[in-house]
DNA sequence: CGTAGATTTTGAAACGATTCACAGCAGCAC
DNA sequence: GTGCTGCTGTGAATCGTTTCAAAATCTACG
């Protein structure tokens, strides 16, 4: 059943180094031979068994990324520049979901180090970065995602979430607006909280303006339905004007409930909305969402490169794109 | 640097078998040198290599699933019911995207089958089955996802899409509309056709009845909003007042142009638009969208099932779910 | 106290690929 | 004919785990 270099080597009359040599080194290998060693694992319909080569080589030729959430675009998006990055390398990325879970995480970043992949990127969930400091005592080499590492020794790459939501809120007041919700959450995501610094410390500059926090759940298309539909009578008695959502899937959700209430609110007149992340469904909604970009696909190669630096021994760097804003018509007529 | 089973038993003052024990049969061992283990591999920061694991063993814990589009929310729904029923089991679930492509697909399967993975679910780009035949030659059970394996030996679960395509056209029917357009493309992806089929079907039992198909190189919000501008005029002459569109994303875009288009149309009263996969932004969208549901969770759960009755040797089955339709506000008022 | 039987523990073999020191050999110069 | 060099090819050792027959130890009971 199983067919392994030894068969190959039989079927071609030579030895199991010659087999290897062909297949790692064929330089050193008479043409000749190649050619008979070829037709033997054609004939035979051999296949490597990573295992046994990772084995002995004691490090697999893979990466592997850790998402929070596949279901948003915008991590597809990341996990695609990483997955071409590492392509050019010749590896392979396995990609991981951990959907918010702590324990997700946990159990998936086992596996990997069991695995003993050539490094882990990761947007961790939670604040505690423990289990990711072992992971790099015992030698794989961890960059971390949409998430900067400030003091540790990790690499990371990431994107300056208070900036973001600077430029969200203050495009919403140098557009008119003073009474900003920001709807987002739990505030122990970190990239929510920070958006949410942003925003506040915008507003806190302007005396006449305000900014209410309006706390979810998670950061979904429904969530956001839910908090649009209590932002309804708050826009039109004109306690709200301008919305700073964290991001796009609760955008699209709190912009689908305000255009279908019973008494509907105009948008951009009534309020202006802002989302985060620029999906592609952000610019396809109804009113065209303006949106903090982020450079997705850019983020996921640098992850990459990043890795691939500290696996050469390189010291860890940090490197932090700035957003910017897209502005479409749910903010400027 | 590498801790392994013998440092670990050395440390704990056993054999390198009774370390083995301890992790696979602790019933086994006496509880006191259970803990004595259990202790030493704490204190070395002991991590299983499963290369090694693998190589004894001779087939990895783990299944792999090859989807068309991750960037697809019908697909990273089928991947997390999966993942879900894998888990189940104890099983890992590596996620791949072959983004409509054969190359991509190819390597993919090159790999997972070095890695000597237990299953691989796949839903294949081309028509071309000959490389998972080889795979099942080998020994590694292959599920067909979304696709009916037909008269090839392969087990599948898919869901009936000329039933969808008729679903979605005798809707447009019933509620009044004579002249259908379907968009989707290209028709070598066999959903699409069978979709484009299932309609067509449907249509011609109508005498009075059109269907005229708007092909599109892919799937993608864009391609919808190109087609749907090319719609607008259509529409407004009444040559057209009714459309299919063989996914969500196609919808979506068909619809935001439609709305916004200097003339715009409206919906559902001059035109009516039914969509396919109903993923969640179909229900978000402005004027919700009517769409035909596939039972995604299900179809990765039910995956991962026939992959494990293969492994234990069993036939090979077709499972073949129906779609139903999700009536909204854009086929009626 | 001896022993059958049960419970624990042992340690060498095996999985499949790579590596590397070394062997075989042809060609060449002296 | 001898010794070198360069090119090919060899095969035993190795990676870390699991397995399993056999050994060691314990338990209960006459």
């Amino acid at each position: 059943m199983a067919v392994s270099v030894k068969e190959v080597a039989a079927r071609a009359g030579v030895s199991v180094g010659t087999v290897s040599n062909v297949l790692n080194r064929p330089e050193h290998v008479k043409p000749d031979t190649i050619r008979r060693v070829q037709d033997a694992i054609a004939e035979l319909g051999y296949v490597p068994n990573s295992a046994a080569r990772q084995l002995r080589e004691g490090r697999s030729r893979s990466l592997a990324l850790v998402v929070l959430d596949v279901g948003n675009p915008f991590f597809t998006d990341v996990a695609r520049g990483a997955e071409a990055r590492a392509a050019e390398d010749g590896l392979t990325l396995f990609l991981a979901n951990s959907d918010d879970s702590t324990d997700r995480e946990a159990l998936h970043l086992d596996v990997f180090a069991q695995q003993r992949v050539g490094g882990v990127l990761v947007s961790p969930v939670g604040e505690d970065l423990s289990r990711l400091e072992t992971m790099r005592g015992h030698g794989i080499p961890v960059v971390l995602v949409d998430r900067e590492a400030g003091e540790s020794a990790f690499s990371s790459v990431s994107v300056d979430d208070k900036a973001g939501g600077a430029l969200a809120a203050r495009h919403l007041l140098d557009t008119g607006r003073r009474h900003l919700a920001f709807v987002g959450g739990p505030l122990r995501i970190r990239q929510v909280a920070d958006r949410f610094e942003g925003a506040s410390s915008v507003v806190a500059t302007v005396p006449e303006a305000s900014l209410r926090l309006f706390g979810t759940d998670e950061m979904t298309l429904d969530e956001g339905r839910r908090v649009g539909e209590a932002l309804v009578p708050l826009i039109t008695d004109g306690r709200v004007d301008g919305i700073v959502a964290a991001n796009d899937l609760l955008a699209i959700g709190i912009q689908r409930a305000l255009l279908f209430a019973d008494q509907p609110v105009r948008m951009p007149e009534d309020v202006g909305l802002v989302g985060y992340d620029d999906i592609a469904f952000a610019a396809s909604a109804v009113v065209p969402i303006s949106s903090v970009r982020q450079p997705s696909a850019l983020i996921g190669s640098t992850a990459v490169e990043l890795i691939l630096e500290a696996a050469d021994g390189a010291a860890p760097r940090q490197v932090v794109f700035e957003p910017d804003l897209v502005v479409r018509a749910s903010t400027v007529g």
